[in-house]
DNA sequence: ATTTAATCCTAGTAATCCGATAGGAATTAA
DNA sequence: TTAATTCCTATCGGATTACTAGGATTAAAT
């Protein structure tokens, strides 16, 4: 299940990438129009910000904005950013990768092997969809 | 990320698969070729038998075998049954179904829409692959 | 009958994670 | 100087997860 931090952080996204043109865009704003806790959501711009997806200006009519153009923001740099591993185990992770504790032999483990189609084929999905077409 | 609860679950079921000829297995037999917790294990046949998926028999001697042959048990049935629901969020979900309290249009809703097509994606695969499947 | 070996059942529990909330510090514009 | 904003750290209740404990029940073997 995706967490509320990933679901808020998608929406504020999106947000501001429909707002694109309107420069910057404040938490409450964005908080109150898409209901979101706004401490919760301060917390989840924070580190859209700290890892290089979002800017902000500090101060009376500061705010936040997208760094780049939301064609150019897949939805996996947000998803393993706010969620975490996209792989539903981690020893088919790419990003995240740990070893299984009790499988001796992951080629022959057929939860991995049925976990690597399913992360390959979300992986695809995720990168073909940017913050652009989550937009329209 | 899937628990180890559907882990174990879908590893004793694929150990179960495979010895189908050989009758009855105990818990303890799967609990150390599996690497699983015994007690653990116990809980997790116990629910795949009350769902309709295992049999057992009691006592000295007893065990639990497939209600059904392999390939006629899809995966979606064994995530469901242990994991949950297949979706990503609760307003995608076939089976759990729920609607989200912040968004007040589904079909304009992001979030929503890329989670319905990753959705589309995992539920074909589960679909598709049963514990014939994982067998091989 | 008794022992042994298995499933069945209910509860509890330690650790972790989630979804916030609290309370300010720092910065900037008016 | 004031108001409005982001930035930062810490905390917290509730839920979930991954077990564990302790026995009740059933059935086969002796």
């Amino acid at each position: 299940m995706l967490s509320k931090k990933t679901k808020y952080g998608i929406k504020a996204l999106v947000h501001l990438a429909r707002k694109k043109d309107a420069g910057l865009v404040q938490i409450s704003v964005i908080s109150k129009e898409e209901n979101i806790s706004q401490k919760f959501l301060e917390s989840i711009m924070l580190t859209l910000k700290k890892n290089g997806i979002l800017g902000s200006k500090k101060g009376k009519g500061g705010g936040y904005y997208l760094l780049k153009d939301p064609k150019d923001v897949p939805m996996t740099d947000v998803m393993r950013l706010l969620e975490g591993p996209i792989a539903m185990v981690p020893c088919v992770s790419l990003n995240y990768y740990e070893k299984c504790d009790d499988c001796p032999d992951e080629n022959a483990c057929a939860v991995h092997n049925v976990m690597l189609k399913v992360r390959d084929n979300t992986l695809e999905i995720f990168r073909n969809t940017t913050l652009a077409d989550l937009t329209n």
